[in-house]
RNA sequence: UCCUCAGUAGCUCAGUUGGUUAGAGCGGCGGACUGUUAAUCCGUAGGUCGUAGGUUCAAGUCCUACCUGAGGAGCCA
């Protein structure tokens, strides 16, 4: 018989057949007559129960159902005699696929700490919390490809490795097959890179947007959506060493038509989330963040506010509130600012644009007023800054002139600037830190407990 | 990287002004119980108190260093 997963069954109408189950055990309840066996298989949040009469079976094999133990259950599908659950399987076979020690296994039939999950994270895919955070990312990448395409852009797979270190980003990973000890020198004494296997300096990327903009101004518009490396100290809840970026480049676009853009995007994949994860959705909400769907629902619902830096500073400085970073014109957002404005004034996410120049990347438009760059940040509650983006200068004088005002080599983005050399047009992008989306729609506090196996300075196991 | 807090049984924690054989709940194991929902009830095993030094008659408790983790800050996504 072929075997049903539990979200067929679950969600099946047509009761009173045979059916095949196979899944890993999560509990076992019952007397000395009856064992109740509560089976997951991922497939779906809810576990199906089995209920095997103690009779039927030989004490040898019962006695192995345990937590955590692989089992293939034959049996009927009928409506179940409990409550708690509408169907159940009556158990008429049942073979161990493999066992489990409970003496060993690790996870308990009660909830854990996030911390010691963590330290579990080969085996934390087989709980509720975290099998609803990783069904709910593969939800919503698939629904960024999903957006996109429909859309008509292109995906672009830029370099993970890459050799320009210009970007300004963070810094980063060096790649090499060098061996660390005795590393061939050159004539100032430094490492001969024209030995390595690139024959130059190589890094791991902090972000595809340069070579995305190569992209966009012949393909109109694309996206990248691959992982990103930043080799800072960071021991926050927010940051990870390795995460993934979604960054759409367009030409043809300016700033308004980039917010356009960002505000429909997210407010597409929370719609495409609530839709395609109900159930792992509701789990959350009530394990996790009590006020998760309202908040989703909010941001769905309700236009972002969008405002001018000046116009941020300008109210932060009215707002008669102490802030341990005193605001003025100039300074860039601290964190507690950030959160004053979409918390607690405007109450909604935020977009806040033209921003001053000199606390923002050298590729960015430059205003008329010789103060301001055509940047925005997308700012949402609880996590902050989730996309930061830009019109890009397209003249090529006024990008070397700043390139050459914040010590950007010319030479190594050679190939960047003749972008602006043949055939230069108006055109944006943005980024998203797609792990802090994932926070943002399951209602998870740290960074770690959205991706599966998380890097952070002093953890790379698994 | 800076600041704060934490590290005691498999897990979550308690452990008084330093004072004898370090406790609980849950989990595990054994038993009871005719349908359970984190089942319930009875019993039972289980600890080099993060590591290394130091103070003291005496250290889980005080001091120093280090390691690891969490929260906040910075950097940012």
């Amino acid at each position: 018989m072929k075997r049903s997963t539990v979200k067929e069954l679950l969600t099946s109408t047509e009761t009173n057949r045979d059916v095949r189950l196979k899944g890993w055990v999560r509990t076992r309840r019952g007397n000395n007559q009856v064992a109740f066996i509560a089976v997951n298989d991922g497939t779906i949040i809810h576990s199906i129960q089995v209920v095997a009469d103690l009779g039927s079976f030989p004490e040898e094999t019962m006695k192995r159902v345990t937590t955590g133990s692989s089992i293939s259950v034959t049996g009927k599908l009928v409506e179940s005699m409990g409550k708690g659950q509408s169907v159940e399987i009556q158990a008429t076979e049942i073979e161990i696929l493999g066992d489990c020690d409970p003496e060993e296994y690790p996870l308990q039939k009660k909830g854990h700490s996030f911390e010691f999950l963590r330290e579990n994270a080969h085996l934390r895919f087989r709980t509720n919390t975290f099998g609803a955070v990783f069904r709910i990312r593969h939800a919503l990448a698939f629904a960024i490809h999903k957006y996109y395409n429909d859309k008509g852009f292109f995906n672009l797979h830029t370099p993970i490795i890459t050799a320009s270190d210009a970007e300004g980003a963070g810094a980063m990973f060096k790649v090499t097959t060098l061996d660390l000890d005795g590393a061939p020198k050159n004539e100032e004494g430094g490492i001969d890179f024209t030995q390595d296997f690139f024959g130059r300096p190589t890094n791991l990327t902090v972000s595809g947007q340069l070579e995305g903009e190569l992209g966009a101004t012949a393909l109109s518009s694309i996206y990248t959506f691959g992982p990103t490396f930043r080799a800072e100290n960071s021991n926050t809840p927010r940051h990870v060493a390795e995460f993934w970026m979604v960054e759409p480049e367009m030409a043809f676009y300016d700033i308004h038509d980039n917010m356009d853009l960002a505000e429909d995007f997210l407010q597409y994949l929370i719609q495409y989330t609530l839709e395609h994860c109900q159930d792992d959705l509701e789990f959350l909400n009530k394990m996790v963040d009590k006020g998760l769907l309202e908040r989703l629902r909010f941001v769905m619902d309700n236009p972002f506010e969008r405002k001018t830096y000046t116009e941020a500073v300008d109210i932060l400085m009215k707002s008669g509130k102490k802030f341990e970073f005193p605001v003025h014109w100039g300074l860039d957002l601290q964190s507690e600012h950030e959160r004053y404005l979409v918390e607690q004034h405007f109450k909604r996410p935020v977009i806040l644009t033209d921003y001053p120049r000199d606390i923002k990347a050298f590729y960015m438009k430059q205003n008329d007023d010789g103060k301001t760059v055509r940047a925005m940040d997308v700012l949402f509650p609880q996590i902050g800054e989730i996309i930061g983006g830009s019109q890009r200068e397209e003249r090529m004088e006024n990008l070397l002139e700043r390139m050459r005002e914040m010590n950007i080599p010319e030479d190594e983005l050679w190939w960047y600037l003749e972008t602006r050399k043949f055939g230069t047009v108006e055109h944006s992008g943005f980024g998203l830190g797609f792990d802090r989306l994932i926070m943002f729609i399951t209602g998870m506090s740290n960074i770690r407990d959205v991706i599966p196996f998380p890097r952070t300075p002093k953890s790379a196991d698994f």
